[in-house]
Parts: C-alpha cells; sequence; structure tokens
RNA sequence: GGCCCUAUCGUCUAGUGGUUCAGGACACCGCCCUCUCACGGCGGCGGCAGGGGUUCGAAUCCCCUUAGGGCUACCA
C-alpha cells in the first residue's frame, strides 16, 4: 500500500493589524505551494493575544486575501476557539513532568533580567521554579516548557539546510499565561501538528523561534514538519515595510489602482525567480512554482516595478473583464458612468495606462460636458491661424460618411495634404478642442466614441473661440 | 551584549566550480516609430561588499571582516 503525503499548508496571521506585502507574499507562496502539488492551503487566525486582536482585522486580512484571489479550504480557523485542545496538552506536559509551574513575578522577572544585561550575561530565566517541590496549582503562576539543559535542537529549512542552535541559549519558555491564556510558541505547535500541517512557509523572522519549537514539538510527541522561511520585504531606505513607505495595507493598492493579478505577479517575483521570466498570470505561478526557488536575502519593495507589471496586466486583461474593475474609480469621478461607458472607453486606454486610476483619469473627457481648456493648451493651439483648418475637420466630420478610426485616418491625412499641413498641425488643436488637454488618447478614437454631434460642439466652441481672438486683433 | 539569518547592476533577479571579461527586467539616458501622452523596437549606463584560503580553475565551496536584518516578551 503506497502511502500518498498529501501537501498542506497553512496562512496563520495574527489579526492585530491589517494584511501587509510581506505578510500577503508568505500568504502567496503557501498557497501556491499547496495548489501547485494539489495539496491543501488553510486560513488560521492566531487570535491568543487578545489585548491586541481585532475582528475588524481579521476581516480585513480575509477581504484582502479574497481579493488576491488567494482562496483556502474549509472555513477559517480560530485559535481563540480551541482553548481546550491547548489546555488539554498543557495539561499533559505538566502531568509528564516536562512543564512546571512558574510562580515568579512579572515585577521579579523584569529586574533580574535588567540586571543580568547590566552584568553583561544572557538575559535569560534563571530557572528559579523549575525543580520546586509541591506545585501548588492555587497560587498565581505561569506554565513554562521545560527546555532540555543540554544539547542542541536543529530543523531542516528547505532553503537553508540544517540549523541548529544550542539547548543553553534556548530559554524554559512560557506556555500559559497568569490568567490561564495560551502563547504562540506552544500553539503554533499544537495546531501545525493538529491540522496536519506537512509544510510551514512563513517569515524568517521566525528563524529563531523554531528551535525552540522543535523541543516543544518532541515534548508533545510531534513529527516536525518540514520548514521554509521566507526572507522580509523591505522599503525603499532598506529598512522594514512600513507605514513610512507608502502603502502599508494590502487594501490600498487596490484602492489605488492596481490589479489583482499585478500584485500577484509583483509579490511572487519579489523573492522568487523563474529564469528570465517576468510576466506570469496566476495559473503559469501554480504551475511553474517551486520552493527551491525562493531567495533568502530580503527583498526592497519597487513601485516603480509594480506600476510596470501594473500596465503589463492590464494591457492583456480582458476588456470586459477590465470594465468591471475599472467601474468604481470611473465612477468616483463621473457617478453616472455605465459599464457600456467604461467599456467602450477601455480600448482608447489600456495602452497608455499604469493603474485605474489613471485610466479613469483618463477618461475624463468623455464625461465632461464644458471643456476646460489648460491654459498653455489654449494659447499654443487654438489660435487664430487653426481656425481655417479646424473649420475643415469640423465639415470633415459632417459629411464623413462613417467614423471609424479608419477613414478618418485617411479623411484627416488627405485634409492635411490639401491644406499643406502636417497631420500633427490639425491633430493637436483638435484634441485642444476635444479635450482642453495636450495629453489623450488618440484623435480619431475619441472622435468616433463622442460621436459626430458631441465631436461638432466641442470643435464649435473652439472655433468660437479662435475667432474672439481673430476679432479681438482686428 | 549573546545567538541566528542574509549579502550578484540603484532595485528585483538568472547563475548551483569551467561554453559568463556575469544574462534578463524595472528605473535612467540616447535613437527609431508617431496626431499628443503612452505602447513598441534598437542601443547605452551600471554589479559578483572586502580580505584570506580550497582548487588546474571560483559569483558559485570554506574562514574572517564589514554591512543589513531577526530573536533574546506573561506579542505573534
Amino acid at each position: 500500500m503506497t502511502q500518498v503525503v498529501i501537501v498542506k499548508t497553512r496562512f496563520a496571521p495574527s489579526p492585530t493589524g491589517s494584511l501587509h506585502l510581506g505578510g500577503a507574499r508568505t500568504a502567496l507562496f503557501n498557497w501556491l505551494f499547496a495548489r501547485s502539488k494539489n495539496g491543501e492551503f488553510v486560513l488560521r487566525i492566531e487570535d491568543t493575544d487578545k489585548e491586541r486582536s481585532k475582528p475588524e482585522y481579521v476581516e480585513e486580512i480575509i477581504e484582502s486575501l479574497k481579493w488576491l484571489g488567494l482562496d483556502w479550504d474549509g472555513e477559517p480557523y480560530f485559535q481563540s476557539q480551541k482553548t481546550a485542545l491547548y489546555q488539554e496538552k498543557i495539561e499533559t506536559l505538566l502531568s509528564e513532568d516536562k512543564a512546571y509551574r512558574c510562580y515568579c513575578t512579572k515585577e521579579v522577572l523584569d529586574t533580574k533580567r535588567s540586571e543580568m544585561m547590566k552584568a553583561g550575561e544572557k538575559p535569560m530565566y534563571d530557572r528559579t521554579c523549575r525543580d520546586l517541590e509541591g506545585q501548588e496549582s492555587s497560587r498565581p503562576h505561569v506554565v513554562r516548557f521545560k527546555t532540555p539543559l543540554t544539547g542542541a535542537a536543529s530543523f531542516v529549512d528547505t532553503l537553508r539546510g540544517v540549523v541548529e542552535v544550542g539547548n543553553d541559549e534556548l530559554d524554559d519558555l512560557i506556555i500559559r499565561r497568569t490568567d490561564g491564556s495560551v502563547t504562540y510558541n506552544l500553539v503554533v505547535v499544537v495546531d501545525d501538528a493538529e491540522m496536519g500541517i506537512t509544510s510551514v512557509i512563513r517569515g524568517d523572522d521566525h528563524i529563531a523561534n523554531t528551535p525552540k519549537q522543535v523541543n516543544l514539538y518532541k515534548g508533545l510527541g510531534y513529527e516536525p514538519p518540514e520548514f521554509t522561511h521566507v526572507s522580509m520585504i523591505l522599503g525603499k531606505d532598506k529598512k522594514r515595510l512600513s507605514k513610512r513607505h507608502g502603502a502599508e495595507s494590502l487594501l490600498e493598492y487596490r484602492d489605488e489602482g492596481y490589479l489583482p493579478a499585478a500584485l500577484v505577479n509583483m509579490l511572487a517575483r519579489l523573492g522568487w525567480g523563474y529564469g528570465d521570466q517576468e510576466l506570469f498570470t496566476r495559473e503559469e505561478l501554480v504551475e511553474k512554482f517551486t520552493l527551491s526557488k525562493i531567495t533568502m536575502s530580503p527583498a526592497v519593495f519597487d513601485k516603480e516595478k509594480l506600476d510596470w507589471l501594473n500596465a503589463q496586466h492590464i494591457k492583456t486583461m480582458d476588456n470586459n473583464e477590465l470594465a468591471r474593475l475599472a467601474l468604481p474609480f470611473v465612477q468616483k469621478r463621473h457617478p453616472h458612468a455605465t459599464q457600456e461607458d467604461a467599456e467602450k472607453l477601455i480600448p482608447l486606454l489600456k495602452e497608455r495606462s499604469r493603474t485605474l486610476v489613471e485610466m479613469a483619469e483618463g477618461m475624463d473627457f468623455y464625461f465632461t460636458r464644458e471643456i476646460r481648456y489648460e491654459q498653455k493648451a489654449e494659447k499654443k493651439f487654438l489660435t487664430e491661424k487653426g481656425l481655417k483648418p479646424l473649420e475643415r475637420v469640423m465639415e470633415l466630420i459632417e459629411n464623413c460618411s462613417d467614423l471609424d478610426t479608419e477613414t478618418l485616418d485617411r479623411e484627416f491625412r488627405k485634409l492635411a495634404e490639401n491644406l499643406g499641413l502636417k497631420l500633427k498641425e490639425i491633430a493637436q488643436p483638435v484634441r485642444v478642442a476635444l479635450t482642453g488637454k495636450t495629453v489623450s488618447p488618440g484623435v480619431f478614437e475619441m472622435i468616433n466614441v463622442l460621436g459626430r454631434r458631441e465631436s461638432l460642439n466641442r470643435l464649435k466652441a473652439a472655433s468660437d473661440i479662435m475667432r474672439s481672438i481673430e476679432s479681438t486683433v482686428k
């Protein structure tokens, strides 16, 4: 009988803040590994810190993961609901003499620690209560795990190989607080083991915790899983990413008009590579992802590269889908905009927008009734000299049988030639007339979506201005 | 302080002892394309942190230094 080992990974955030880029990448790697192996990926909320855990953060984390498209198997698991299990494990450790009650107060511990620091010693618990006779459960106490006094704790990291730390470096860690609540190191071990997690993929800030946890695995009679520690994500100043670096929460990127596909691509390429390939779809990532290709060194997050990636994904995305994602951004500027409007305008903007915000801005011309001319644009292009050509353009649009871009292109060129002008000499004034700006989508495309009536209205308005200049001059 | 982790262009990375005076991408700078802005195409700038070993041969292996990061909580 062959035993098939199914891969099972987990993302285990503590709901003490928003999901940030580092956490999102950890989640992504766990998700990718599970999906690439046809395994399971579960979401576990580590809410054992009652003080700092907040339900709204749980909501935000879930919303972020959904936005990225990282779906988990089953229901989210909350550690706060599994206290009985943890208490049972602690009682077992106690009864097996693998843990003990410690009656030292926090104050005593704190002063001892600072004294040790002052004396230049290792600030460790002095194990006063480790071998105390007669353990009273009625007195206030914490429960500490009996870390072996000799030997070493080691584990295999997928990327780094064997990591070993002498047990003399390790403290007797607290596994249950005075108030009876349980602590992180105990709980992760129990859960990872009980849930059957085969591969723990987490931030390398946990690498120093792992040896302690390995001792716990042994003490509880569990087999440790495979560990993979992923590096941190840094800001431009090479410091750990924080508010100072701009967007901290993943949802801020959503609100700035980035595509989930682009964020996933970005996060994957930050600390992982597949030859020279830069652009990946989610499916390709699942297909090509391997743990061994993860980089161990910390990576600096470069927003300019995200911009580029976002533009690339915008360019290749299906128009309808893109319109759906862009619509909220358009409606923020123009509340009456519809899905149809967005779909009509997408082709004009998808080649020239880096974000959905830029895309929505680029659509302004379509929704604006009264064109407000930029001063520089007006002065340069709405001139007396430009009046005649503009009038000819109006005639052209009036008489043009079909306002598709090919016809317009052909007719505009013909007109330019007849007038002895370059195409740009008529295209620029028309652009200003239609948008008030010198930068916009192509004029033929704009005329096409605006339609004959509206295009003529705008050209008429511009020509009136040009005429008034003419009369002032005279 | 102690312990642990990391180190290729400004940034993300390819590279796992020899077809590499180190390849790609972003950014930047030229040129081309062009109705503007973009897109795109072509080209350029730019790197193995430093020092010792090992080896016929080192970006690749080992050691030291330096730099950055983490842990050292009744946080996770």
